[in-house]
DNA sequence: CAGTGGTCTAGACCACGGT
DNA sequence: CCGTGGTCTAGACCACTGA
């Protein structure tokens, strides 16, 4: 299974996180019955409540009482998109969507190999990202990644990165984005940033850093957001 | 105990913290050994780690294996003051106070109502708040309370409120912060800001809106904080 | 109704901390 | 060494879901 050393509930818990990675157990299917798997583990029940517990902790699993227990993607991805509220005529949200600009091997500053844990001077894929509300552009991203967790990305098709990017690391490289550090910032719109988002030259612009991690929590993408500071909506839950 | 007709889990987690509400077991003191615990709530021993368990999700208790388990406060207060940061000349951050500038009973607009859950049209405790990193006004603060929740709090003394609220929410009125919502915009200063915390007129200012609830999640507080948004810095672990 | 998770019992032994 | 929490067992019965 995984490390002897580590308790039982610890090792069946990562067996099922890699059934799940490996889609054995699909996406919102249930997997089988806790009295099924203490059985096949050759464990007591309790010890697969127990692995089970922290993958709902994690947001991997859900379960439901009489029904079974079914596998989940942490909501996450929806969270991230708190910000930047546009709402319909109509008043809903608008899903955004993005389009990749451009792609590179370059060298990032030391600060951005620091947040990707990469040596610095070391190459990583840059990325420059458009993101849009319907047809209207709202958010300028420039986007790093560490290119051993991402072999061959430059090849992919522009297509295959949209519309959202977190779906594309997972299927296309298996990685999966399970939590996040953001810094906000208010800048002054530069040249380049106002004609893009089409905002006066030293507009406040509000700047998002965000650092992404996967469930080992090892970093795994590091990018900065520029969006105008009007109409900014930020919610979060503390604690 | 509490509403029997609750499990025997939630009934000890409600006990357990209600001892700890009235410091029967103190801040940072450990509470009797699980053994001892299931054997004077008459349960056993499974039962009472299931209500350690949650408490300990509430950030209320923590485990320490060898040594017992300890009482806690949720590390929240310091957490919402990762805005505005703001360093000394050595680089540590510095803690910010606050003063109070007036207070009064009011009664609030109708989404502040709404925020605290009081009926519209009835009065609630007003409050006017100067934050302060070491003399330099940073923070312009309006803050309402719901009144059945601070009976008599007109007449503390304003030195009874400082440096900090919640920790004077807790002494005096028992009210205990465990969880907030802030809502994050941009707006340009309008005159009275602008005067109040040395900003021209039309600078952007980073507007904070903060309900704050207890452990039952009732709402306790609601306050709008206005700064500068330049050096404003706001950091967020998402999910 | 059968099958699922939710609660609970009454033990056992292990790992860690401090005396 | 003893006392603490950490892991684990092998059951029991309850509450909910859906056919």
């Amino acid at each position: 299974m995984s490390d002897p050393r580590l308790p039982r509930y610890q090792q069946i818990r990562d067996d099922i996180a890699r059934k799940i990675a490996d889609q054995v157990w699909p996406l919102n299917q249930s997997i089988p019955a806790e009295s099924d798997l203490a059985s096949t583990y050759g464990v007591a029940i309790g010890t697969v409540r127990q692995a089970v517990d922290v993958l709902m902790a994690e947001g991997l699993l859900e379960r439901l009482q009489g029904k079974g227990t079914f596998v989940r993607r942490p909501s996450f991805s929806s969270s991230l998109f708190r910000f930047f509220r546009h709402h319909s005529e109509s008043g809903e949200p608008i899903m955004p969507t993005g389009k990749v600009l451009s792609r590179s091997l370059k060298i990032p500053p030391v600060e951005v190999a620091n947040a990707l844990a990469i040596s610095t001077g070391l190459e990583a894929i840059a990325m420059s990202r458009m993101r849009l509300f319907g047809d209207r552009e709202v958010l300028k991203e420039d986007i790093w990644l560490p290119k051993h967790r991402f072999p061959g990305f430059l090849d992919l098709a522009p297509e295959e990165l949209e519309p959202l990017l977190y779906p594309a690391y997972e299927q296309k490289f298996g990685v999966l984005v399970a939590s996040a550090e953001e810094t906000l910032m208010v800048e002054a719109a530069d040249e380049t940033i106002a004609s893009a988002l089409g905002v006066a030259l030293g507009a406040p612009l509000m700047v998002i850093e965000r650092s992404a991690f996967d469930q080992e929590r090892k970093p795994v993408e590091w990018r900065r957001s520029y969006g105008s500071a009007a109409g900014f909506r930020y919610k979060i839950e503390v604690r």
